[in-house]
DNA sequence: TGTCCACGTCT
DNA sequence: AAGACGTGGAC
């Protein structure tokens, strides 16, 4: 019987697994901050930072009292800083609307943004224990292996697993089981056991029923969609760095760049094939930029080499005459939201010396 | 080192 | 509804 191998499935899972720390004394406040961390990261990363966050935030008021700046600091590592100042008004919108409470229906959860379907199941199913499934892409990959659908990745298959399978099916198993474990299961056997490249079927506790098993070859699942292709775009930056006494020159990136609110060192477009791109104003310099220091970083779809040049204040001005950006200088310390970008330049620049 | 890839929600 | 958003892991 199916229930049986979902039921090893769990004690698999609760054997290895219990320990992450959003599941220990499991709250529906921990659920909300790790589920959004958990968006478009993997375990290893949220682990780097989930703990810390919770000192610094210990409950839903204190997150809601908090100001963006300082959350979008405390989420420094974890990327697409939209979800930190998205976890924060979600917190100011649960304090001032549902008294601190945490809804735990997927109607309500959802009218609060960048909570979206995966996240209101999730808090649903694993904060709360309800009947509830939360399909982010290791579930859609274990089911479509699971029942063997055939269905092309993406919408279609995500609308195809709810209504046929995942509804009816998932849904009737948990009758008798905890639809904690049975998600968090779930997604252990997707992160673990289960991967989009590697499937270690010997090790799985559902491979007796699991039709891409049976197939022979379980990585034709989930099947995927025809890849277009795409132009490759690269950027080639300059840093500069101008140093005053202890502080730096930084300016404060703008609210529709990337990486808005963050501070940067002046930066500058010296060679890119998007001619589209307004990130940086460009600039020339009368150096070979190649033979400079440089850090590589890579943001949505592009590949950036970024050159670093120490200058000083009188060089930096006459250089920017025609730029309208306003450079401060500023203290390099943990109060300063600084990119990712700049301080890999910054350790790039100490093992230099 | 380089190259490829994964990943939820909003707009 | 296609593209934006950042980081890290696998090989």
């Amino acid at each position: 019987m199916a229930h049986t191998l979902f039921s090893n499935l769990i004690t698999w899972s609760e054997s290895q697994y219990s320990h992450l720390p959003w599941r220990e004394k499991r709250t529906l406040y921990k659920t909300l901050v790790s589920e959004i961390m958990l968006q478009q990261t993997t375990v290893g990363t949220v682990l780097n930072h989930f703990e810390r966050f919770l000192v610094e935030y210990p409950t839903i008021f204190d997150l809601a009292k908090s100001t963006e700046e300082q959350v979008c600091i405390s989420w420094k590592g974890l990327g697409y800083y939209r979800r930190a100042r998205s976890l924060r008004n979600v917190a100011i919108q649960v304090v001032e609307e549902f008294k601190g409470q945490i809804p735990t229906n997927i109607d309500d959860l959802q009218t609060l943004k960048g909570i979206g379907p995966y996240t209101a199941n999730a808090i649903v199913a694993i904060g709360a224990d309800k009947k509830a499934l939360a399909v982010d892409a290791n579930l859609e990959r274990v089911l479509a292996r699971f029942y063997g659908v055939d269905v092309e990745k993406g919408p279609k298959l995500q609308k195809r697993l709810w209504s046929d399978f995942a509804h009816k099916k998932i849904m009737a198993e948990m009758d008798g089981l905890s639809a904690r474990a049975i998600n968090e299961a779930m997604m252990d056997l997707g992160r673990i056991i289960c991967q989009a490249r590697k499937a270690s079927c010997v090790l799985c506790p559902l491979a007796p029923k699991c039709k891409a098993k049976a197939s022979g070859d379980p990585l034709q699942y989930p099947v995927e969609g025809a890849k277009k292709e795409s132009e490759e775009l690269f950027i080639r930056t300059l840093r500069v760095v101008v140093k005053e006494k202890k502080k730096i020159l930084v300016y404060q990136k703008g609210a529709k760049e990337w990486l808005s609110g963050q501070w940067e060192l002046p930066t500058f477009i010296l060679e890119t094939n998007d001619e589209k791109l307004k990130q940086y104003p460009h600039i020339k310099i009368k150096q070979n930029y190649e033979k400079l220091p440089y850090v590589k970083t890579g943001i949505t779809k592009y590949d950036i080499h970024n050159y670093i040049l120490e200058m000083s204040l009188e060089e930096f001005e006459k250089m920017t005459k025609k730029i309208e950006i306003v450079y401060e200088f500023k203290t390099n310390d943990e109060k300063l939201n600084m990119s990712t970008a700049t301080q890999k330049v910054f350790k790039i620049l100490n093992k230099a010396k």
